[in-house]
Order: C-alpha cells, then structure tokens, then sequence
DNA sequence: GGCTCAGGTCGATCGCGTCCACGGACTGTA
DNA sequence: TACAGTCCGTGGACGCGATCGACCTGAGCC
C-alpha cells in the first residue's frame, strides 16, 4: 500500500469504470504494472467489489428507513446478525456501542413494506425492541472522501 | 426502463467493470446495443456514478459514527446542508422525520479525529445539538438488494 | 560479487469499445 | 392499404485496450 496504491484506490473509488490504460496514464505507469497492482488490491481485500450507484427511486425503493435495534437479555448475537442477513431489504448493518446493538439501513417500495419489515424484525428470535427514523430524503450517500496521505 | 434495462442495472450494481460485451452476452442484445442503453441509463440519472468499494481501515478510516442533528429554531436548513457538504468526513447525510434533522454517517481515523468533528459540528450555525453513535463494526454496507420486476 | 526476488517495461496478440450504415417493427396519417 | 417517420436493434470495421510472456533493473542477502 504505497502511494501509487492509494492513487489508484481514490481513481477507482470516484470512477470505477476508468480502463488500465487511463489509470496507469494517471499515476504514471504502464498499462500491466497497473492491472497488477489493482488485482492485488482486489485479492488482498483492500478493494471489495465494484458498485453501479443507482437512484433507488427508478427501481422502485423510494423509502429509505434507519431502524436501530436492541436485543433482549437472552439474545445469541450471531443468530440475530444471521436474522438480518437474509432479509434484503437491509442494505447496511452496523453493530453499534449503546443500548442499541444494530443500527441498519433498509430501503423498501412503498410504506406498507416499511411496516411488514419492522414487523419482521420485531418478530425476529432475539430481538427486543426496533426504533424506526425515516429519511424523508437522501442527500448523499457514500460520498468518498479524499485519501488521506498516510494514517502513521 | 424496460425489463432489459433492469437486468443491466443489476448486473452494473453487482459488478461495475463487466464489460459491454459480456452484458451484451448475459441480457441477449448485441454490445451496441447494451452501450447504447448504459449511456442513456447514466445520462437519465438512474445511474449515477461507478464507485470501488473499500475496506475502509486500509485507507486509514477506521472510525465509523452515525450523528444525529437537531437544528436550532433559527436554523436555515440550506445553509446546514451547505455545511455538512463541506465537511469531507461525512460520506452519508439523510433529511429525517423527526427531532433530529439530519442523520449523518461519518468516518474518521481515530476518536480523536472523531471529537474534534463533533466539534466542528456542534459550533456550526443552525445546529443546537448533535448526538453521536459509534460503530463497533460495519456487518455489511450497501448491499444491493436484487431488483423487483416492476413496481406498479 | 553474484543470487534471488519484486516489480517494473516492452512488444505482440486478441478481444472489446465504439462509430456508422442499414433494416425491421410500430404508429399515425391519407 | 400504402406510406413515411421514429425507435431500436444488428453487423461490419477499425483503432485502442487488456493481457500474456520475455526481459530488465535495483535492493537485499549470502
């Protein structure tokens, strides 16, 4: 992970379309020294997936809900974190210091889902009590921030 | 937005760097086509921008928060907006139903870099107060959730 | 000094991106 | 029914990019 590393992670993460020949063009090497370098990235884990950022209006999950959960006293951590991972409609999941132990976003169609979801989630083995927020709109969302020289 | 354009977006939202020709190949058009159709998707706005996703502490951010903000009876909520738009650390903002105004996802370095944008957050104009959550770890993060046929 | 390894360049090949001309289906009009 | 216009696709062509292999260079180590 050295500079041209981290060049070349801030060039994928505001585009990741950008093709070998026009990175290694931007931090100044060859078009193969630069696949060889973002396919270590890829297998190393620093970078994890490339995403399509898509309005979610126009594929129909125009509401967008942070629910924070607290578990009951008898609660197995990983069931309940399993519980979460097979509904979809949870688009992130944070495990959170407080007495809420989760914090995830969900995005559904319409209200009506919005409430079967929390139900769902109420029902959920382990699970106490859900606090919903809806976010009445989204003004940005997983805005990369420029990559900081180095941490050290 | 036909059921072929639903078919790219999801494919693009699995894997941004699929080439046209093997989108070409899954959705059973030719790679004119399917170009064609991508370019219109992305000038339309249903698809905003291709982004890496990265292991967030290998880029030296391994401090997540979710901050609620509650504005001030004064506040002008354009001028908050501009604000927060300004702070780099604050990757997500969310317009709420509810006390807090504004739900915000940040990442920083460390709790020290952490207070010092509470800081910041607290002293700027509009806002009264602000209440900050810590994550202990992020489970997932944008999970893309498959594409239901058509909404209607 | 010489070996080894990591990580780069160069050159060649093949497939892909992209432009363009053409064609078929659908629609509205006479 | 015939016709024209539009939309959306295909196929061909061509230049660029992806990717592989061979080779080069410098650092670290015996």
């Amino acid at each position: 992970m050295d500079a041209i590393d981290l060049s070349l992670v801030e060039l994928l993460r505001g585009n990741a379309r950008l093709s070998y020949a026009e990175l290694a063009r931007q931090v100044g090497l060859s078009a193969p020294a630069v696949h060889e370098r973002v396919g270590k990235l890829e297998s190393s884990g620093v970078i994890r997936a490339y995403r399509a950022e898509v309005e979610p209006e126009s594929i129909g999950l125009g509401v967008t809900a942070i629910i924070g959960i607290v578990e009951d006293s008898a609660a197995d951590t990983d069931d309940v974190l399993e519980a979460f991972r097979a509904i979809p409609e949870i688009e992130s999941c944070y495990f959170m210091a407080g007495v809420e132990s989760f914090l995830l976003k969900a995005r559904v169609g319409t209200i009506a889902e919005l409430e079967q979801l929390i139900v769902r989630l109420n029902r959920t083995r382990g699970v106490a009590s859900t606090r919903t927020s809806i976010a009445l709109s989204t003004k940005w969302e997983n805005r990369p921030q420029p990559v900081t020289p180095p941490p050290a």
